[in-house]
DNA sequence: GTTGATTCCGAAAGCGCTTTCGGTCTAGCC
DNA sequence: GGCTAGACCGAAAGCGCTTTCGGAATCAAC
């Protein structure tokens, strides 16, 4: 099959290169009939351009590539597709490409932010689940390659993300319990090396203060972002002489782990113990009892990510492109007001 | 920031441009001495090869595109995120990038392929979930782009492809059940335009003749892959005169939906009626009861489906990398024995 | 009928890299 | 010391596109 360059076309229609180009590309210095007759022809022999070439003649990688974060274990991930989706969505609109890129390990992801920064390939980046400092995104400022970060390190003030104010949502969220009448509210947290673990666990703390209930360590627990990992800490914690009567988790794949452990201690989850937990997973309603949850509005979160990026790209101000949405209850069987005491 | 070219590092080595780019190529010709120079001088400059050069230069793209299945509900994704997790940890070690591609539309699909195709930007493809006949499918073999089908079609003898036997994994499905003394065994099915749909079709009719249970289309449905979708058709059937024992779900989402039907109908998964699903989601374990499902291998999935492709494309014959797996039963609570009739 | 402004297109340079080809230079050999 | 072989590197072409620049042709106007 003849690779149908510019060259072929010009060729075909007996004019130079650079004019089927321009003619393609809608310059206006192309006259009607011309820009008709190498359109039709274009079609005619199913041209496209060559995107390597193009994009190295032009400067622009018209690519963005959004990092994966590198440990993700099976359930957490619902939120990934989600993301891809959109972002995928907004760029094939405007014939953009979407590149996802892994690295390997903690220790080559700088490596692979720079790579990505210098190696020409894209035109933006975004960044999932910063860690408290995060040195990608000193990375990405150095090289001045616009991104946006989907969450929040601790110094965000000079630069682009979108977030879910959960801090204020773990707030809510004690003070939610808190009316129902529980007074020890133990917490599963995500490790603090994140900063939304960070956040999460702040907005618990300061719920608890607002309530006016005290901080007692042995109910707060922090576990890796998996069920298996939640569940043994929640055994932990309903194992103490007073357990909590609520267990609030950072993440609703945390939440099902604190299910079970409920279940596995004898106990129904939204009677004697509650668990609440936060993301908002369409999954959670199918857990024994279905889950009460802080949702994420994660809608379209894709594509706004998406268009605040192409924002920054087409030179906005990364300062002006902050989001910050916030979590709404999504009441299910979790839940319950506190239990009698039967001892 | 100076951009740092290989021009740039030619100047400053005081060196021929092609001979830089040679000794960071490894070319034989190129004496170890200037060899170490270079690559000395390039980490110091953090050089980076533009790879829209190297790519137009070398016309190799060095990536391979992901086509994302277009209409993915949220609930069904996981494997989505797992598969890419796979293919991008594959790709990375060669050095490789990942393209993920989504078609607006069935309509501009067809479109889409072609200009992935043509634009010389992929090495390979890899789709998911083909239809019975893929216009993809001959789409790819028509541009003679290498590509792999995660799943069959219906002629799948002459390219690559990965898949589950599901098909038999349907007709063991049945036979358990059968086993189990069910002689009533509802199915609720996958759209039969999906090649997979129709071969769970046919696994779990050849396992009813091979049981010799009849074939009732009264209590075989097909419903979109979504929890709420199946729910509706299972509580159809619930309410027959003489309702199935157990249900077979071509998709675990679909099964979260037949398990919250048997319970909204006041019974309960695994007792009453028993609840069977297929792709062995980590998530079946929390719900009410645990789902009892037959589980792909999809362990590594992502890894074994690049190493394939990458095969092809390095001159591999396309029908020696066909990859048959079989599905393993995965015993929670949703199964059971058939209930002693009750009226 | 000349001039000046327009319209439209051809020619050519260049994006940053790879790769071939040929030439220089050293070493080895008789 | 002359010759042949390698070893090593420089020069240049080319990948397929974009974009600038200038020239030819057309047109209007005096």
């Amino acid at each position: 099959m003849q690779r149908v360059s510019l060259k072929f076309l010009a060729k075909e229609l007996g004019i130079a290169e650079g004019t089927v180009s321009r003619a393609l590309n809608d310059y206006p210095d192309i006259s009607d009939a011309t820009r008709a007759r190498v359109k039709e022809i274009a079609k005619k022999f199913n041209y496209k351009a060559n995107q390597n070439a193009r994009r190295l003649a032009t400067g622009v990688a018209e690519t963005v590539a959004y990092l994966m974060p590198p440990d993700t274990h099976a359930l957490s991930e619902p939120f990934v597709s989600q993301l891809l989706q959109g972002l995928g969505n907004s760029l094939s609109k405007r014939g953009w490409d979407l590149l996802v890129v892994q690295a390997s390990s903690a220790e080559t992801e700088a490596e692979t932010v720079e790579k990505l920064s210098t190696s020409g390939k894209v035109s933006g980046v975004v960044i999932s689940r910063p860690y408290k400092n995060d040195r990608r995104i000193d990375l990405l400022k150095k090289y001045s390659v616009p991104f946006i970060v989907h969450g929040r390190s601790v110094n965000h003030a000079d630069y682009s993300w979108y977030d879910v104010d959960s801090e204020k949502a773990f707030f809510d969220g004690v003070s939610y319990l808190a009316e129902l009448g529980h007074q020890r509210i133990g917490f599963v947290g995500a490790p603090t090396e994140y900063n939304f673990g960070q956040m999460r666990l702040d907005g618990y703390r300061r719920g608890l203060q607002a309530c006016q209930l005290g901080y007692d360590e042995d109910i707060v627990q922090i576990a890796e972002m998996s069920d298996d990992a939640a569940a043994e800490v929640a055994t932990k914690m309903l194992g103490l002489s007073v357990p909590p009567t609520a267990i609030l988790c950072a993440t609703d794949t945390q939440a099902f782990g604190a299910l079970a452990a409920v279940r596995a201690a004898g106990m129904t989850p939204g009677k004697q113990v509650s668990v609440l937990g936060y993301d908002g997973l369409d999954f959670g309603k199918h857990t024994n009892p279905p889950l009460t949850t802080m949702a994420q509005p994660q809608a379209h979160s894709g594509e706004v990510i998406c268009d605040m990026l192409l924002a920054i790209i087409d030179g906005g101000n990364p300062v002006d492109y902050q989001e910050l949405r916030s979590a709404t209850l999504v009441r299910r069987m979790s839940v319950g007001p506190v239990w009698p005491q039967t001892s």
